[in-house]
RNA sequence: GGCUGGGUAGCUCAGCUGGUUAGAGCGCGGGAUUCAUAACCCCGAGGUCGAGUGUUCAAGUCACUCUCCAGCCA
């Protein structure tokens, strides 16, 4: 039998379920619905990922064991998965199961015992000495961190937070010799990494050298985690203990789960990643499999992100996070799951919002699929008492059709169907999801044409156009069930609606849509009671609602981390200050057009040079980068609030098409932007920015 | 800075190896209709195809330059 295996990557367990881990998964979920209804044999892993220093601190900082914390997060997060219907998957994988630590271990001496493609010891011991950033698990060079004045401790730049000197004993892997190898298998499969662009980068990498990777860390730094075999003080790095996973739940290495077969499933692998962590799915995954030995995966697929309506990340600081309770108090998850798919081209970033979310499942499932399955299934109880009628058109009544703009002989439709489905399919087996539906939604648009075009309820009227009526209404519903037998692993719960209230009862997860076969549908057949699959979503009502409970979450959040709060006395007067500002008479004087703000040239400068100015007790002189040929001089009156040297490395707002003006014989080439308060004794507070932004950007 | 990908209708995007009036979906405006979940069907809006130069009988579609955006560079 063939088989199929498909894996989502483990997700680390120090944070919360999100957006992310619901979308990789949900799409690991349908492709494993789809290729099991293909009569592929199945097998679908997701898990928590659950070792390293990282956890060891978060369960520090919560006061827990680690243990428990990796129990807490991969307990919400089989909560989450069944909360949205993802409970198909064959394994959830967990890094601290036991049988994972023996296979681990097996996994590492066979890589020892190998050499490396240019004849070298694969796993040599040597000393370490770098950054390292616990949350990206990751040492970082120069380049990627940052040194704060004032600072002796690195920060990361992802995470902005200080970074570990590590300086110990370490096993490194010898990933230098596998350059040209990687290279090479990826030249002769280049379907094997995907999509194409991802592709180009994880070959730019290799090209531009690999250098060897730090594969342990000392116990006494790190003890949460795999020992070395032979080695106590040694505990295995984290990616290695992680990526092994895929193979360690099919039985690699282990007594316990050899019954799944690893040689069974393993030799047709898919992994889903996102695009962050392709790299170590590719560069060192694949490396460590060449050195156990060990075939490498079919694929390795890297989706893109879900960014905001604005095209921005999703974060906290911006509050444009898509919150996995509000989707699960407010919709259905066949619309969600739907949404997931056709939304984001595969592979690429995709935009969510709820009125996105909305307006998908309003147009494509409210008055799409569920208004022509509702009109169809309405019309035969009304027409044809209910049951499904023969769709023949005999030779007498062909001129009847015709006239009624319906083809006498079905082929026409036949072949459409028996194109589309085809098309569906190989869109699917290439992961182009978005397209496949695509596909069937142009089918959905043609029936509802031909309705239209035939006006059934004119033809009920005419007793010679019976049998027109009947093939229109065969035609329809017939559409309907193989959508439903297609659309089964994107939407569990309403195809199978659908499909019972045309009168079918077979299990559709276990009908292959290769077999499709227009006709099989049998006359004569009682259809089920019907009612709508897919409720019209009130997008005003709704978003409302939401708008609600995202301001009650996030004001909670405020009142829990800003504990002190001004007085009630002291509240009531800000906030009708408030109100009297907002409430001011909006006339047309009170408004700049936008060409009057586009006067006003803003640039984002860092402050290179910030020092005081002789004699001067408010001014000081700054030299400001504004990606211009040379740094510009800029004076401002800040010297009663900030300390220069502190400025120094600060990016800012700066006016950049201000008159140029001498102030104690030195000429000022632009304003710095700072809010300035009302009290006399309120400090000024420079504008900055949160994100990282680059010099010389204009603001507008 | 280097490399990769991209900039096409209000929005999301199709447009393969260059060739008739540049397309789809959503949204919007108008019409028609009543089987249906204010749905479905028809029509329309008229977008310098990021800017420029070039190659060609002919260029979103090829080349070069510029510009803007995104990603990768352990």
């Amino acid at each position: 039998m063939k088989t199929f295996y498909i894996t989502t990557p483990i997700y680390y367990a120090n944070s919360l379920p999100h957006l992310g881990h619901l979308y990789t998964t949900t799409v690991a979920d349908v492709i494993a619905k789809h290729k099991k209804q293909r009569g592929f044999d199945t097998y679908f892993l997701t898990g928590t990922d659950e070792h390293g220093i990282n956890i060891q601190r978060v369960a520090e900082a919560k006061g827990i064991s680690p243990k428990e914390q990796v129990d807490y997060i991969s307990e919400a997060m089989k909560k989450m998965f069944a909360d949205f219907g993802l409970t198909d998957y064959d394994i959830f994988m967990r890094t601290t199961e036991p049988f994972h630590y023996e296979s681990v271990q097996n996994l590492w001496r066979e890589i020892a015992k190998n050499k490396t493609p240019k004849g070298n010891s694969t796993i040599y011991k040597g000393f370490y000495e770098a950054w390292f950033c616990p949350n990206c698990a990751e040492f970082k060079t120069e380049t990627e961190y940052e040194l704060r004045e004032g600072e002796d401790v690195p920060r990361c730049q992802i995470h902005e937070k200080p970074l570990d000197r590590v300086a110990e004993e370490s096993y490194f892997f010898r990933l230098s010799d596998y350059g040209e190898t990687l290279l090479k298998i990826i030249a002769e499969k280049p379907e094997r990494i995907r999509p194409e662009a991802r592709r180009n980068e994880v070959t730019s990498f290799i090209k531009s050298g690999l250098q060897d990777l730090s594969i342990s860390r000392e116990k006494k730094s790190v003890s949460w985690g795999i020992p070395v075999p032979n080695d106590e003080n040694h505990v295995i790095y984290l990616w290695v203990d992680a990526l092994s996973n895929y193979i360690t739940a099919i039985g690699y290495g282990n007594d316990e789960r050899k019954s799944v077969g690893f040689e069974k499933y393993w030799q047709n692998v898919h992994h889903i990643v996102g695009k962050d962590i392709l790299r170590f799915h590719t560069v060192y995954w694949f490396s460590f499999l060449l050195a156990a030995g060990i075939d490498l995966p079919k694929e390795v697929f890297a989706h893109g992100m879900w960014l905001d309506a604005e095209s921005r990340k999703m974060g906290k600081t911006l509050g444009n996070v898509i919150e996995l309770d509000i989707l699960h108090r407010h919709f259905q998850t066949d619309a969600l799951r739907y949404f997931l798919l056709r939304e984001m081209v595969f592979g690429q970033d995709g935009k969510f919002s709820y009125e996105n979310l909305i307006d998908r499942a309003n147009a494509d499932l409210a008055s799409g699929l569920g208004n022509l399955s509702s009109r169809t299934l309405s019309m035969i109880n009304k027409y044809c008492d209910g049951a499904i009628p023969d769709g023949k058109i005999s030779e007498p009544h062909y001129l009847y059709a015709k006239r009624a703009g319906i083809n006498a002989d079905e082929q026409d439709l036949v072949s459409v169907l028996d194109h589309a489905r085809d098309e569906f399919l190989r869109r699917f087996d290439n992961f182009e999801f978005s397209q496949a539906l695509e596909i069937l939604w142009n089918i959905i648009a043609r029936i509802d044409k031909m309705i239209s075009d035939a006006k059934p309820w004119e033809l009920v009227k005419d007793e010679n156009q019976a049998e027109t009526l009947n093939a229109v209404l065969y035609r329809a519903t017939e559409t309907l069930r193989w959508l439903c037998v297609l659309l089964y692993p994107v939407m569990p719960e309403a195809t199978r609606k659908i499909y019972s209230q045309v009168g079918l009862s077979e299990d559709i997860e276990q009908i292959n849509p290769e077999n499709l076969r227009y006709g099989e549908l049998p006359a004569g057949m009682r259809i089920g009671e019907t009612q709508a699959v897919f409720p019209r979503i009130d997008k005003n009502k709704v978003m409302k609602e939401i708008e609600k409970e995202k301001s009650a979450v996030s004001s909670q959040k405020t009142a829990e981390e800003e504990k002190q709060q001004p007085s009630d006395s002291e509240q009531a007067t800000k906030s009708e200050t408030a109100i009297s500002e907002d409430q001011r008479p909006k006339t047309e004087d009170h408004y700049i057009a936008i060409d009057d703000f586009l006067k006003v040239e803003l640039r984002v400068g860092e402050i290179l040079v910030a020092e005081r100015i002789p004699k001067a007790d408010k001014l000081l002189r700054f030299e400001i980068d504004l990606g211009e040929e040379k740094p510009r001089q800029i004076l401002a009156g800040l010297a009663e609030y900030y300390k220069p040297e502190k400025l120094i490395g600060r990016k800012v707002v700066v006016v950049a098409n201000l008159k140029p003006r001498q102030m104690r014989g030195l000429e000022s080439n632009g304003m710095i932007c700072a809010a300035s308060l009302e009290n006399s004794d309120d400090l000024p507070v420079i504008a900055t920015f949160l994100e990282d932004v680059k010099i010389g950007a204009r603001l507008k």
